[in-house]
RNA sequence: GCCUCUGUAGCUCAGUUGGUAGAGCAGUGGACUGAAAAUCCACGUGUCGCUGGUUCGAUUCCGGCCGGAGGCA
């Protein structure tokens, strides 16, 4: 560690669990930026679904990576590293502080361990071409083809992910090594960020959960039929249409289902999404947590936060 | 009022020719390196409505009661 490194202060956590808001008086406090860790607020008009923070709550406080792709454009963790890892670095060099703030995993878990990913890039072509043997040979075969190159890696995944398989020959067709032996090598440089982590939870899971239904009513006061229709309209690429939000309304608007139902599940797919987030989070033992159901007022919680903050700093 | 059906896991239901029960969904936990809001894995004890009776033994058979659905000269 010859040269100081970036501090980066990281707010994760599931959906709607108030990472923004935090996120925002968190910035204000320390003079900071607020960089996004989403997959899906990156792109332009998903607005509603994904709960982008307004002008309004943002309070003035710079928001970057936030709605700057199309919803055709297909995005990756490695895409998402490199632009983040200039913003935040030239947040930085402007004196201010980087506020990382989202809630995809993986997005965040890369950036923060400076995993380094391969020049090359995905082959549609090859993977297809393995989709297609799947379907006529089995899954079983493609794990059999990988189990002959890469033992480890095929005794780690199982038959029914086949996503996972098919991108693990990819790399070795790509780039002549094994995904077990490029897990290795995108390990090697250390981070140059100092992060502090910190994680939103809540004691009792039900609380997020009706924060969760609440707020998806929110939203379809806000409009989210009208938003969904327009990508109903206008298909998303294979990326973007992921989005919870979108996918969930299409058998309405099929007139296969009611409204209710489709936001019956609409919820418990959030519900779920979030329950994953967790599970994410929670294995990264550097974590700090806050439970957001500990505290009766905003301005507490931002205290707590900032109060581990900067033990976390002066350790 | 009478007749028929019905009451089993949070929900929808199956089942036990009498030996205290199991699916789907929900839920919970987990995995995760270029699609990650994705993808995948694991996990099933509940006064079998209540109460009497028959029985070595009842959720199962019989009676009564209570709740639900439908039908009626």
């Amino acid at each position: 560690m010859a040269e100081s490194k970036i501090p980066l202060i990281a707010i994760v956590g599931p959906t709607a669990s108030g990472k923004t808001s935090l996120a925002v008086g968190v910035c204000k406090a320390v003079g900071g930026e607020a960089v996004s860790c989403d997959s899906m607020q990156i792109y332009k008009g998903m607005d509603i679904a994904t709960a982008k923070p307004t002008e309004e709550e943002m309070q003035g406080i710079p928001h970057h990576l936030i709605g700057f792709a199309e919803p055709d454009e297909i995005f990756s963790v490695a895409k998402y590293c490199e632009s983040a890892k200039k913003i935040i670095e030239d947040i930085h060099s402007r004196g201010k502080k980087a506020v990382l703030v989202g809630g995809t995993g993986l997005y965040y878990s890369s950036l923060v361990d400076n995993i380094e990913f391969l020049p090359e890039e995905t082959d549609f072509e090859y993977r297809e071409q393995l989709r297609k043997k799947a379907e006529t040979d089995g899954a079983g075969s493609l794990l059999a083809e990988l189990a002959a190159i890469d033992p480890e890696a095929a005794s780690r995944l199982h038959p029914n992910n086949l996503g996972r398989i098919i991108r693990a020959l990819e790399i070795y067709r790509t780039t002549g090594k094994t995904i077990t032996e490029q897990n290795e090598l995108s390990r090697l440089s250390g981070s140059d960020l100092e992060t502090v982590p910190i994680c939103l939870d809540a004691r009792d899971r039900q609380y997020l959960y009706d924060r969760i239904n609440k707020r998806v009513d929110i939203m379809m006061e806000n409009g989210l039929v009208e938003e969904a229709r327009m990508f109903f309209e206008n298909p998303l690429g294979r990326t973007a249409k992921q989005a919870i939000g979108y996918k969930e309304l299409n058998p309405y608007f099929e007139g296969k289902k009611s409204l209710e139902e489709c936001i019956e599940n609409l919820k418990m797919q959030t519900r779920r999404y979030a329950k994953r987030q967790l599970t994410w989070f929670r294995r990264d033992e550097r974590m700090n947590f806050i439970y957001i159901d500990d505290y009766r007022c905003p301005e507490d919680m931002l205290a707590a936060t900032l109060e581990i903050i900067e033990r976390k700093r002066k350790a």
